[in-house]
DNA sequence: CGAGGAATTGAGTAGGTTCAAGGCCGGTGG
DNA sequence: CCACCGGCCTTGAACCTACTCAATTCCTCG
Protein backbone atom coordinates (compact mmCIF):
# COMPACT_ATOMS: atom_id res chain seq x y z
CA UNK A 1 0.00 0.00 0.00
CA UNK A 2 2.60 2.23 0.27
CA UNK A 3 4.69 3.52 -2.37
CA UNK A 4 2.21 2.53 -4.64
CA UNK A 5 0.44 4.85 -6.68
CA UNK A 6 -3.16 6.39 -5.28
CA UNK A 7 -4.90 3.89 -7.82
CA UNK A 8 -3.09 1.10 -6.23
CA UNK A 9 -4.24 1.91 -3.06
CA UNK A 10 -7.64 2.92 -4.01
CA UNK A 11 -8.26 -0.21 -6.20
CA UNK A 12 -6.81 -2.23 -3.02
CA UNK A 13 -10.04 -1.55 -1.25
CA UNK A 14 -12.27 -3.56 -3.72
CA UNK A 15 -9.78 -6.58 -3.60
CA UNK A 16 -6.14 -7.80 -2.81
CA UNK A 17 -4.36 -7.33 -5.78
CA UNK A 18 -1.80 -9.53 -6.96
CA UNK A 19 1.93 -8.57 -7.69
CA UNK A 20 1.63 -8.16 -11.28
CA UNK A 21 -1.55 -6.28 -10.78
CA UNK A 22 0.29 -3.74 -9.29
CA UNK A 23 2.42 -3.51 -11.82
CA UNK A 24 0.40 -3.24 -14.55
CA UNK A 25 -1.18 -0.33 -12.53
CA UNK A 26 1.66 1.19 -11.38
CA UNK A 27 3.28 0.98 -15.02
CA UNK A 28 -0.10 3.20 -15.93
CA UNK A 29 0.61 5.89 -14.05
CA UNK A 30 4.36 6.35 -15.11
CA UNK A 31 3.76 8.80 -18.07
CA UNK A 32 2.22 11.69 -16.75
CA UNK A 33 1.45 15.04 -18.09
CA UNK A 34 1.34 17.98 -15.87
CA UNK A 35 -1.36 20.79 -16.12
CA UNK A 36 -0.80 23.87 -13.89
CA UNK A 37 -4.06 24.92 -11.84
CA UNK A 38 -7.58 26.21 -13.28
CA UNK A 39 -6.68 24.55 -16.88
CA UNK A 40 -9.11 22.30 -18.69
CA UNK A 41 -8.20 18.64 -19.52
CA UNK A 42 -11.42 18.22 -21.99
CA UNK A 43 -13.98 20.83 -23.00
CA UNK A 44 -18.00 20.31 -22.89
CA UNK A 45 -18.07 19.21 -26.85
CA UNK A 46 -14.51 17.56 -27.13
CA UNK A 47 -14.66 14.55 -28.50
CA UNK A 48 -13.62 11.96 -25.85
CA UNK A 49 -9.84 10.89 -26.98
CA UNK A 50 -8.41 9.14 -23.74
CA UNK A 51 -8.73 7.83 -20.43
CA UNK A 52 -6.92 9.41 -17.42
CA UNK A 53 -5.43 8.44 -13.93
CA UNK A 54 -4.88 11.17 -11.53
CA UNK A 55 -1.67 11.34 -10.14
CA UNK A 56 -1.33 14.28 -7.96
CA UNK A 57 -3.23 17.26 -7.34
CA UNK A 58 -6.55 17.82 -7.78
CA UNK A 59 -9.30 18.63 -10.69
CA UNK A 60 -13.21 18.69 -11.04
CA UNK A 61 -16.04 17.67 -13.58
CA UNK A 62 -18.28 20.72 -13.89
CA UNK A 63 -20.65 22.48 -16.36
CA UNK A 64 -20.88 26.07 -17.26
CA UNK A 65 -24.34 27.45 -17.54
CA UNK A 66 -25.43 30.11 -20.15
CA UNK A 67 -25.04 33.24 -17.85
CA UNK A 68 -21.76 32.02 -16.39
CA UNK A 69 -23.01 29.75 -13.17
CA UNK A 70 -20.74 27.19 -12.60
CA UNK A 71 -21.94 23.26 -11.22
CA UNK A 72 -19.00 21.57 -9.60
CA UNK A 73 -20.16 17.64 -10.73
CA UNK A 74 -17.45 16.13 -8.74
CA UNK A 75 -14.14 16.46 -7.39
CA UNK A 76 -11.21 14.14 -8.99
CA UNK A 77 -8.71 13.37 -6.43
CA UNK A 78 -5.40 11.27 -6.95
CA UNK A 79 -6.32 7.55 -7.89
CA UNK A 80 -9.31 8.34 -9.41
CA UNK A 81 -10.06 7.09 -13.43
CA UNK A 82 -11.97 9.18 -15.43
CA UNK A 83 -13.45 9.11 -19.03
CA UNK A 84 -12.38 4.67 -18.87
CA UNK A 85 -15.63 4.59 -21.37
CA UNK A 86 -15.23 8.01 -23.12
CA UNK A 87 -14.79 7.09 -26.25
CA UNK A 88 -18.90 5.30 -26.82
CA UNK A 89 -19.15 8.87 -26.83
CA UNK A 90 -19.59 11.56 -29.45
CA UNK A 91 -18.64 14.73 -27.16
CA UNK A 92 -18.57 15.58 -23.71
CA UNK A 93 -21.37 17.05 -21.96
CA UNK A 94 -19.31 19.11 -19.81
CA UNK A 95 -16.09 19.97 -19.08
CA UNK A 96 -13.26 18.52 -16.32
CA UNK A 97 -10.26 20.93 -15.29
CA UNK A 98 -8.23 21.22 -12.63
CA UNK A 99 -8.24 22.96 -9.57
CA UNK A 100 -4.53 23.07 -8.48
CA UNK A 101 -1.26 21.77 -10.68
CA UNK A 102 -2.16 18.73 -11.58
CA UNK A 103 -0.54 15.32 -12.90
CA UNK A 104 -2.55 12.71 -14.95
CA UNK A 105 -1.35 9.62 -16.94
CA UNK A 106 -3.36 9.31 -20.31
CA UNK A 107 -4.67 5.32 -20.87
CA UNK A 108 -5.38 4.72 -24.43
CA UNK A 109 -8.22 2.74 -25.97
CA UNK A 110 -6.67 -0.07 -26.80
CA UNK A 111 -4.87 -0.37 -23.22
CA UNK A 112 -8.45 0.05 -21.73
CA UNK A 113 -9.53 -3.13 -23.11
CA UNK A 114 -6.50 -5.20 -22.90
CA UNK A 115 -6.93 -4.20 -19.07
CA UNK A 116 -10.31 -5.84 -19.27
CA UNK A 117 -9.64 -8.59 -21.45
CA UNK A 118 -6.40 -9.53 -19.81
CA UNK A 119 -6.54 -8.85 -16.16
CA UNK A 120 -10.23 -9.54 -15.36
CA UNK A 121 -9.48 -8.41 -11.59
CA UNK A 122 -8.43 -4.85 -12.87
CA UNK A 123 -10.89 -4.96 -15.27
CA UNK A 124 -13.83 -5.86 -12.10
CA UNK A 125 -12.38 -2.83 -10.00
CA UNK A 126 -12.18 -0.33 -12.54
CA UNK A 127 -15.69 -1.48 -12.67
CA UNK A 128 -15.91 -0.71 -9.15
CA UNK A 129 -14.43 2.30 -9.13
CA UNK A 130 -16.49 3.31 -11.88
CA UNK A 131 -19.74 2.59 -9.57
CA UNK A 132 -17.98 4.23 -6.61
CA UNK A 133 -17.91 7.66 -8.58
CA UNK A 134 -21.83 6.88 -9.61
CA UNK A 135 -22.46 6.28 -5.66
CA UNK A 136 -20.82 9.84 -4.93
CA UNK A 137 -23.01 11.12 -7.57
CA UNK A 138 -26.49 10.08 -6.30
CA UNK A 139 -25.10 11.29 -2.67
CA UNK A 140 -24.49 14.58 -4.43
CA UNK A 141 -27.83 14.80 -5.54
CA UNK A 142 -29.08 14.15 -2.41
CA UNK A 143 -27.36 16.38 -0.42
CA UNK A 144 -28.73 19.42 -2.97
CA UNK A 145 -32.22 17.98 -3.27
CA UNK A 146 -32.95 17.72 0.95
CA UNK A 147 -29.70 18.69 2.85
CA UNK A 148 -29.28 22.40 4.33
CA UNK A 149 -26.55 24.74 3.54
CA UNK A 150 -24.49 23.41 6.82
CA UNK A 151 -25.51 19.21 6.04
CA UNK A 152 -24.23 19.84 2.75
CA UNK A 153 -20.86 21.88 3.67
CA UNK A 154 -20.52 19.34 6.69
CA UNK A 155 -20.76 16.53 3.85
CA UNK A 156 -18.76 17.58 1.05
CA UNK A 157 -15.89 18.13 3.76
CA UNK A 158 -16.59 14.40 5.25
CA UNK A 159 -16.84 12.92 2.24
CA UNK A 160 -13.39 14.25 0.72
CA UNK A 161 -11.62 13.50 3.89
CA UNK A 162 -12.92 9.56 3.70
CA UNK A 163 -12.03 9.83 0.29
CA UNK A 164 -8.02 10.97 0.02
CA UNK A 165 -8.20 8.25 3.63
CA UNK A 166 -9.07 5.52 1.18
CA UNK A 167 -5.82 6.98 -0.88
CA UNK A 168 -3.68 6.95 2.12
CA UNK A 169 -3.75 11.09 2.05
CA UNK A 170 -5.32 11.45 5.12
CA UNK A 171 -3.11 11.91 8.52
CA UNK A 172 -5.70 11.23 11.35
CA UNK A 173 -8.86 13.68 9.93
CA UNK A 174 -6.78 16.01 8.40
CA UNK A 175 -6.24 16.68 4.44
CA UNK A 176 -4.78 19.08 2.11
CA UNK A 177 -7.68 21.26 0.87
CA UNK A 178 -6.93 23.95 -1.52
CA UNK A 179 -9.87 24.61 -2.51
CA UNK A 180 -11.23 28.15 -2.48
CA UNK A 181 -14.96 29.15 -0.92
CA UNK A 182 -16.16 29.60 -4.78
CA UNK A 183 -15.33 26.68 -5.71
CA UNK A 184 -16.77 24.73 -2.30
CA UNK A 185 -20.04 26.67 -3.28
CA UNK A 186 -19.83 25.85 -7.07
CA UNK A 187 -19.86 22.25 -5.82
CA UNK A 188 -22.60 22.71 -2.99
CA UNK A 189 -24.96 24.58 -4.65
CA UNK A 190 -24.67 27.55 -2.58
CA UNK A 191 -22.67 31.19 -3.10
CA UNK A 192 -19.41 31.50 -1.70
CA UNK A 193 -21.17 34.44 0.93
CA UNK A 194 -23.04 31.77 2.66
CA UNK A 195 -20.55 28.77 2.94
CA UNK A 196 -18.37 31.44 4.18
CA UNK A 197 -20.57 31.71 7.29
CA UNK A 198 -21.49 28.25 7.50
CA UNK A 199 -17.71 27.67 7.95
CA UNK A 200 -17.45 30.36 10.49
CA UNK A 201 -20.40 28.76 12.00
CA UNK A 202 -18.66 25.30 12.26
CA UNK A 203 -15.33 26.72 13.32
CA UNK A 204 -16.91 28.47 15.93
CA UNK A 205 -18.30 25.50 17.48
CA UNK A 206 -14.62 23.71 17.03
CA UNK A 207 -15.73 20.80 14.78
CA UNK A 208 -13.17 21.51 12.06
CA UNK A 209 -10.24 23.91 11.45
CA UNK A 210 -9.67 25.03 8.10
CA UNK A 211 -6.96 27.27 7.05
CA UNK A 212 -3.87 27.51 4.44
CA UNK A 213 -5.34 25.02 2.39
CA UNK A 214 -5.50 22.64 5.63
CA UNK A 215 -8.89 20.74 6.63
CA UNK A 216 -9.05 19.07 10.11
CA UNK A 217 -11.95 17.06 11.73
CA UNK A 218 -11.91 18.18 15.23
CA UNK A 219 -15.53 16.67 16.30
CA UNK A 220 -15.95 14.33 13.05
CA UNK A 221 -18.61 12.35 15.03
CA UNK A 222 -20.83 15.33 14.92
CA UNK A 223 -19.66 16.64 11.83
CA UNK A 224 -21.33 13.36 10.57
CA UNK A 225 -24.46 13.96 12.10
CA UNK A 226 -24.43 17.16 10.87
CA UNK A 227 -23.98 15.93 7.50
CA UNK A 228 -26.08 12.61 7.63
CA UNK A 229 -22.95 11.19 6.44
CA UNK A 230 -22.95 7.63 5.91
CA UNK A 231 -19.93 6.14 4.03
CA UNK A 232 -21.51 3.08 3.17
CA UNK A 233 -21.95 4.79 -0.10
CA UNK A 234 -18.57 4.83 -1.13
CA UNK A 235 -18.18 0.88 -0.95
CA UNK A 236 -15.18 0.85 0.83
CA UNK A 237 -15.40 -2.77 2.61
CA UNK A 238 -14.42 -5.13 -0.26
CA UNK A 239 -16.01 -6.79 -2.74
CA UNK A 240 -19.01 -9.42 -1.85
CA UNK A 241 -17.46 -12.85 -1.91
CA UNK A 242 -19.43 -14.00 -4.85
CA UNK A 243 -17.65 -11.73 -6.76
CA UNK A 244 -14.35 -12.42 -5.90
CA UNK A 245 -15.15 -16.31 -6.64
CA UNK A 246 -16.25 -15.63 -10.44
CA UNK A 247 -13.61 -12.75 -10.43
CA UNK A 248 -11.11 -15.92 -9.42
CA UNK A 249 -12.45 -17.97 -12.27
CA UNK A 250 -11.94 -15.47 -14.57
CA UNK A 251 -9.09 -15.14 -13.99
CA UNK A 252 -7.79 -18.18 -14.78
CA UNK A 253 -9.45 -18.45 -18.14
CA UNK A 254 -7.83 -14.96 -19.33
CA UNK A 255 -9.57 -13.63 -22.80
CA UNK A 256 -7.05 -12.90 -25.87
CA UNK A 257 -6.60 -9.78 -26.53
CA UNK A 258 -7.28 -8.86 -30.49
CA UNK B 1 -38.57 -0.20 -34.18
CA UNK B 2 -42.26 -1.58 -33.82
CA UNK B 3 -42.94 -4.62 -31.90
CA UNK B 4 -39.54 -4.39 -29.97
CA UNK B 5 -38.66 -4.58 -26.69
CA UNK B 6 -38.34 -0.65 -25.47
CA UNK B 7 -34.56 -1.96 -24.51
CA UNK B 8 -33.98 -2.85 -28.62
CA UNK B 9 -35.54 0.60 -29.63
CA UNK B 10 -33.84 2.40 -26.73
CA UNK B 11 -29.92 0.70 -27.22
CA UNK B 12 -30.71 1.58 -31.03
CA UNK B 13 -30.15 5.02 -30.51
CA UNK B 14 -26.91 3.79 -29.86
CA UNK B 15 -25.26 1.67 -32.96
CA UNK B 16 -27.88 -0.45 -35.31
CA UNK B 17 -28.23 -4.03 -34.00
CA UNK B 18 -27.98 -7.62 -35.96
CA UNK B 19 -31.24 -9.80 -35.90
CA UNK B 20 -29.14 -11.64 -33.52
CA UNK B 21 -28.87 -8.80 -31.48
CA UNK B 22 -32.34 -8.24 -31.39
CA UNK B 23 -33.58 -11.50 -30.67
CA UNK B 24 -31.22 -11.92 -27.68
CA UNK B 25 -32.63 -8.37 -26.34
CA UNK B 26 -35.79 -9.60 -26.59
CA UNK B 27 -35.32 -12.94 -25.46
CA UNK B 28 -34.26 -11.35 -22.01
CA UNK B 29 -37.54 -9.74 -21.94
CA UNK B 30 -39.28 -13.00 -21.94
CA UNK B 31 -39.80 -13.67 -18.43
CA UNK B 32 -41.28 -10.46 -16.36
CA UNK B 33 -42.08 -10.31 -13.15
CA UNK B 34 -44.75 -8.03 -12.03
CA UNK B 35 -44.82 -5.71 -9.12
CA UNK B 36 -47.73 -3.15 -7.79
CA UNK B 37 -47.62 0.45 -7.32
CA UNK B 38 -45.24 1.92 -5.18
CA UNK B 39 -43.40 -1.30 -3.97
CA UNK B 40 -39.65 -1.67 -3.33
CA UNK B 41 -37.64 -4.06 -5.58
CA UNK B 42 -34.59 -3.74 -4.14
CA UNK B 43 -34.04 -1.87 -0.91
CA UNK B 44 -30.80 0.41 0.53
CA UNK B 45 -29.02 -2.69 2.08
CA UNK B 46 -30.17 -5.21 0.85
CA UNK B 47 -27.10 -7.46 -0.78
CA UNK B 48 -27.97 -6.36 -5.25
CA UNK B 49 -28.94 -10.16 -6.50
CA UNK B 50 -29.42 -9.44 -10.04
CA UNK B 51 -29.82 -7.01 -12.90
CA UNK B 52 -33.24 -5.74 -13.94
CA UNK B 53 -34.73 -4.59 -17.50
CA UNK B 54 -37.88 -2.64 -17.26
CA UNK B 55 -40.40 -3.16 -19.58
CA UNK B 56 -43.54 -1.88 -18.91
CA UNK B 57 -44.29 0.49 -16.05
CA UNK B 58 -42.35 3.39 -13.93
CA UNK B 59 -39.76 2.79 -11.03
CA UNK B 60 -37.38 5.29 -9.23
CA UNK B 61 -34.12 4.92 -7.16
CA UNK B 62 -34.45 6.96 -4.16
CA UNK B 63 -33.12 7.60 -0.83
CA UNK B 64 -34.74 8.13 2.23
CA UNK B 65 -33.48 10.50 4.91
CA UNK B 66 -34.02 9.64 8.99
CA UNK B 67 -36.49 12.92 9.14
CA UNK B 68 -38.00 11.12 6.53
CA UNK B 69 -37.49 12.70 3.80
CA UNK B 70 -37.07 11.87 0.63
CA UNK B 71 -35.04 11.96 -2.37
CA UNK B 72 -36.14 10.79 -6.03
CA UNK B 73 -32.37 10.19 -7.52
CA UNK B 74 -33.65 8.87 -11.47
CA UNK B 75 -36.44 7.85 -13.00
CA UNK B 76 -36.41 4.55 -14.60
CA UNK B 77 -38.71 4.23 -17.51
CA UNK B 78 -38.86 1.19 -19.77
CA UNK B 79 -35.71 0.02 -21.48
CA UNK B 80 -34.33 1.30 -18.62
CA UNK B 81 -31.92 -1.68 -17.32
CA UNK B 82 -30.79 -1.23 -13.54
CA UNK B 83 -27.80 -2.68 -11.49
CA UNK B 84 -25.79 -4.37 -14.14
CA UNK B 85 -22.81 -4.34 -11.89
CA UNK B 86 -24.35 -4.47 -8.45
CA UNK B 87 -22.72 -7.63 -8.25
CA UNK B 88 -19.69 -6.19 -7.17
CA UNK B 89 -20.89 -4.36 -4.48
CA UNK B 90 -21.78 -5.69 -0.99
CA UNK B 91 -25.24 -3.70 -0.25
CA UNK B 92 -27.37 -1.07 -2.19
CA UNK B 93 -26.60 2.17 -1.01
CA UNK B 94 -30.59 2.95 -2.52
CA UNK B 95 -33.72 1.76 -2.99
CA UNK B 96 -35.69 0.83 -6.00
CA UNK B 97 -39.23 1.28 -6.20
CA UNK B 98 -42.09 1.30 -8.27
CA UNK B 99 -44.21 4.53 -8.91
CA UNK B 100 -47.04 2.68 -10.73
CA UNK B 101 -47.86 -1.23 -11.92
CA UNK B 102 -44.67 -2.46 -13.35
CA UNK B 103 -43.25 -5.41 -14.90
CA UNK B 104 -38.97 -6.38 -14.68
CA UNK B 105 -37.43 -8.98 -16.01
CA UNK B 106 -34.66 -10.08 -14.34
CA UNK B 107 -30.91 -10.52 -16.12
CA UNK B 108 -28.82 -13.13 -14.25
CA UNK B 109 -25.24 -12.33 -13.16
CA UNK B 110 -24.49 -15.33 -15.74
CA UNK B 111 -26.16 -13.96 -18.45
CA UNK B 112 -24.23 -10.50 -18.05
CA UNK B 113 -21.31 -11.80 -18.52
CA UNK B 114 -22.15 -13.72 -21.64
CA UNK B 115 -23.72 -10.66 -23.24
CA UNK B 116 -20.29 -8.93 -22.51
CA UNK B 117 -18.16 -11.81 -23.64
CA UNK B 118 -19.91 -12.88 -26.79
CA UNK B 119 -21.76 -10.06 -27.80
CA UNK B 120 -19.39 -6.71 -28.12
CA UNK B 121 -22.27 -4.93 -29.60
CA UNK B 122 -24.89 -5.52 -27.03
CA UNK B 123 -21.98 -5.53 -24.23
CA UNK B 124 -20.92 -2.16 -26.02
CA UNK B 125 -24.83 -0.99 -26.07
CA UNK B 126 -25.60 -1.01 -21.99
CA UNK B 127 -22.27 0.36 -21.29
CA UNK B 128 -23.35 3.42 -23.05
CA UNK B 129 -26.76 2.95 -21.49
CA UNK B 130 -24.84 3.28 -18.00
CA UNK B 131 -22.82 5.84 -18.99
CA UNK B 132 -26.45 7.52 -20.75
CA UNK B 133 -27.85 7.16 -16.24
CA UNK B 134 -24.32 9.09 -15.28
CA UNK B 135 -25.11 11.90 -17.51
CA UNK B 136 -28.72 12.00 -16.39
CA UNK B 137 -27.14 11.90 -13.18
CA UNK B 138 -24.79 14.56 -13.27
CA UNK B 139 -27.57 16.70 -15.25
CA UNK B 140 -29.70 16.20 -12.51
CA UNK B 141 -26.66 17.59 -10.17
CA UNK B 142 -26.74 20.97 -12.25
CA UNK B 143 -30.33 21.26 -12.19
CA UNK B 144 -29.94 21.07 -8.17
CA UNK B 145 -27.78 23.08 -7.66
CA UNK B 146 -27.97 26.02 -9.91
CA UNK B 147 -31.35 26.06 -11.46
CA UNK B 148 -34.66 27.82 -9.50
CA UNK B 149 -37.39 25.98 -9.58
CA UNK B 150 -39.74 26.70 -12.57
CA UNK B 151 -35.92 25.70 -14.45
CA UNK B 152 -35.97 22.39 -12.47
CA UNK B 153 -39.75 21.50 -13.24
CA UNK B 154 -39.69 22.70 -17.08
CA UNK B 155 -36.38 20.33 -17.13
CA UNK B 156 -37.70 16.97 -15.75
CA UNK B 157 -40.86 17.78 -18.04
CA UNK B 158 -38.32 17.92 -21.70
CA UNK B 159 -36.24 15.13 -19.82
CA UNK B 160 -39.05 12.83 -19.37
CA UNK B 161 -40.45 13.54 -22.96
CA UNK B 162 -37.58 13.34 -24.66
CA UNK B 163 -36.57 9.78 -22.45
CA UNK B 164 -39.79 8.57 -23.69
CA UNK B 165 -39.51 9.81 -26.90
CA UNK B 166 -36.19 7.77 -27.59
CA UNK B 167 -38.16 4.72 -26.98
CA UNK B 168 -40.88 5.21 -28.67
CA UNK B 169 -43.52 6.23 -26.07
CA UNK B 170 -44.15 9.90 -27.03
CA UNK B 171 -46.53 11.11 -29.99
CA UNK B 172 -45.61 14.35 -30.56
CA UNK B 173 -44.45 15.78 -27.33
CA UNK B 174 -46.78 14.27 -25.26
CA UNK B 175 -46.45 11.22 -23.11
CA UNK B 176 -48.48 9.19 -20.48
CA UNK B 177 -47.17 10.86 -17.01
CA UNK B 178 -48.34 9.30 -13.67
CA UNK B 179 -46.34 10.80 -11.21
CA UNK B 180 -47.88 12.66 -7.96
CA UNK B 181 -46.36 16.27 -7.47
CA UNK B 182 -44.99 14.92 -4.68
CA UNK B 183 -43.42 12.27 -6.85
CA UNK B 184 -41.92 15.52 -8.58
CA UNK B 185 -40.82 17.30 -5.65
CA UNK B 186 -38.98 14.75 -4.35
CA UNK B 187 -37.27 14.29 -7.54
CA UNK B 188 -36.76 17.94 -7.72
CA UNK B 189 -35.41 19.22 -4.17
CA UNK B 190 -38.76 21.29 -3.80
CA UNK B 191 -41.82 21.01 -1.88
CA UNK B 192 -45.53 19.51 -3.52
CA UNK B 193 -46.92 23.16 -2.72
CA UNK B 194 -44.41 25.16 -4.52
CA UNK B 195 -44.18 22.69 -7.76
CA UNK B 196 -47.95 22.74 -7.53
CA UNK B 197 -47.59 26.65 -8.12
CA UNK B 198 -44.77 26.57 -10.65
CA UNK B 199 -46.69 24.00 -12.53
CA UNK B 200 -49.55 26.49 -12.63
CA UNK B 201 -47.86 29.18 -13.75
CA UNK B 202 -45.95 26.94 -16.84
CA UNK B 203 -49.96 26.31 -17.82
CA UNK B 204 -51.32 29.44 -17.56
CA UNK B 205 -48.17 30.70 -20.00
CA UNK B 206 -49.75 27.95 -22.15
CA UNK B 207 -46.70 25.72 -22.05
CA UNK B 208 -48.10 22.88 -20.90
CA UNK B 209 -51.27 20.98 -20.53
CA UNK B 210 -50.64 18.35 -17.79
CA UNK B 211 -54.08 16.22 -16.81
CA UNK B 212 -55.12 12.62 -15.94
CA UNK B 213 -51.85 11.76 -16.24
CA UNK B 214 -51.25 12.90 -19.54
CA UNK B 215 -48.61 15.93 -20.29
CA UNK B 216 -47.96 17.86 -23.56
CA UNK B 217 -45.71 20.48 -24.41
CA UNK B 218 -47.28 22.79 -26.29
CA UNK B 219 -44.35 25.16 -26.58
CA UNK B 220 -41.70 23.12 -26.22
CA UNK B 221 -38.97 25.86 -27.63
CA UNK B 222 -39.69 27.90 -24.59
CA UNK B 223 -40.04 25.56 -22.10
CA UNK B 224 -36.22 24.44 -23.46
CA UNK B 225 -35.44 27.79 -22.75
CA UNK B 226 -36.74 27.80 -18.82
CA UNK B 227 -35.14 24.98 -18.95
CA UNK B 228 -31.34 25.40 -20.22
CA UNK B 229 -32.27 21.76 -21.46
CA UNK B 230 -30.17 20.93 -24.03
CA UNK B 231 -30.52 17.24 -24.92
CA UNK B 232 -26.41 16.12 -26.18
CA UNK B 233 -26.65 14.85 -22.33
CA UNK B 234 -28.70 11.93 -23.89
CA UNK B 235 -26.18 10.99 -26.43
CA UNK B 236 -29.11 9.74 -28.47
CA UNK B 237 -26.67 10.51 -31.62
CA UNK B 238 -25.61 7.19 -32.00
CA UNK B 239 -22.03 5.77 -31.45
CA UNK B 240 -18.83 7.92 -32.56
CA UNK B 241 -17.15 6.15 -36.19
CA UNK B 242 -14.12 4.87 -34.21
CA UNK B 243 -15.86 3.17 -31.85
CA UNK B 244 -17.72 1.52 -34.29
CA UNK B 245 -14.45 0.03 -35.87
CA UNK B 246 -13.24 -1.50 -32.69
CA UNK B 247 -16.67 -2.87 -31.87
CA UNK B 248 -16.90 -4.21 -35.30
CA UNK B 249 -13.31 -6.04 -35.17
CA UNK B 250 -14.61 -7.54 -31.81
CA UNK B 251 -17.96 -8.78 -32.89
CA UNK B 252 -16.01 -10.54 -35.50
CA UNK B 253 -13.47 -12.28 -32.78
CA UNK B 254 -15.99 -13.11 -30.13
CA UNK B 255 -14.35 -14.13 -27.15
CA UNK B 256 -15.96 -17.63 -25.55
CA UNK B 257 -17.43 -18.13 -22.71
CA UNK B 258 -16.37 -19.41 -19.56
C1' DC C 1 6.35 46.43 0.11
C1' DG C 2 2.68 46.45 -3.00
C1' DA C 3 -1.07 44.14 -5.54
C1' DG C 4 -4.70 41.09 -6.24
C1' DG C 5 -7.19 37.31 -5.12
C1' DA C 6 -9.63 35.34 -1.20
C1' DA C 7 -12.12 35.76 3.00
C1' DT C 8 -15.17 38.37 5.88
C1' DT C 9 -18.96 41.32 7.36
C1' DG C 10 -23.41 43.90 7.04
C1' DA C 11 -27.98 45.13 5.42
C1' DG C 12 -31.76 44.41 2.53
C1' DT C 13 -34.30 41.10 -0.47
C1' DA C 14 -36.36 37.08 -2.60
C1' DG C 15 -37.41 32.50 -3.57
C1' DG C 16 -39.09 28.66 -1.43
C1' DT C 17 -40.99 26.58 2.89
C1' DT C 18 -44.37 25.75 6.39
C1' DC C 19 -48.71 25.19 8.19
C1' DA C 20 -53.34 24.94 7.59
C1' DA C 21 -57.67 24.78 5.28
C1' DG C 22 -60.62 23.83 1.42
C1' DG C 23 -61.87 21.79 -3.10
C1' DC C 24 -61.68 18.41 -6.68
C1' DC C 25 -61.86 13.99 -8.75
C1' DG C 26 -62.02 9.07 -9.27
C1' DG C 27 -63.29 4.94 -7.40
C1' DT C 28 -66.20 2.05 -4.37
C1' DG C 29 -70.22 0.31 -2.21
C1' DG C 30 -74.94 0.51 -1.40
C1' DC D 1 -77.19 5.78 -10.12
C1' DC D 2 -75.93 8.27 -6.36
C1' DA D 3 -73.41 9.20 -2.09
C1' DC D 4 -69.39 8.91 0.21
C1' DC D 5 -64.45 8.49 1.01
C1' DG D 6 -59.59 9.30 0.47
C1' DG D 7 -55.83 10.84 -2.03
C1' DC D 8 -54.33 14.61 -4.61
C1' DC D 9 -54.40 19.18 -5.90
C1' DT D 10 -54.99 24.06 -4.81
C1' DT D 11 -54.76 28.36 -2.26
C1' DG D 12 -53.35 31.81 1.36
C1' DA D 13 -50.39 34.01 4.74
C1' DA D 14 -46.41 34.14 7.62
C1' DC D 15 -41.79 32.89 7.96
C1' DC D 16 -36.99 31.83 7.04
C1' DT D 17 -33.03 30.32 4.61
C1' DA D 18 -30.02 31.60 1.46
C1' DC D 19 -29.03 35.30 -2.07
C1' DT D 20 -27.45 39.93 -3.59
C1' DC D 21 -24.73 43.80 -3.47
C1' DA D 22 -21.24 46.29 -1.61
C1' DA D 23 -17.54 47.50 1.36
C1' DT D 24 -13.53 46.12 4.16
C1' DT D 25 -9.83 43.25 5.72
C1' DC D 26 -6.73 39.55 5.29
C1' DC D 27 -3.24 36.67 2.94
C1' DT D 28 -0.12 35.26 -0.26
C1' DC D 29 2.98 35.80 -3.62
C1' DG D 30 5.94 38.30 -6.43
Amino acid sequence: MDGNSPLVVKLSHFMPLSDEDVRILNALCVHEKRFKAHTDIVREGDVPFSAFVLTHGMACRYRLMPEGKRQILTFLIPGDIFDLHGFLLKAMDHSVGTLVATRLAAISRATVFDLFDRHPRIGAALWWSALQEEAINRERIVALGRRDASGRVAHLLCELVWRQKAIGLAEDHAIRLPLTQVELADALGLTAVHVNRILQGVRRDNLITLAHRRLTLIDAERLQEIAGFNQNYLHLGGAPPEARGYIDIREREPREGH
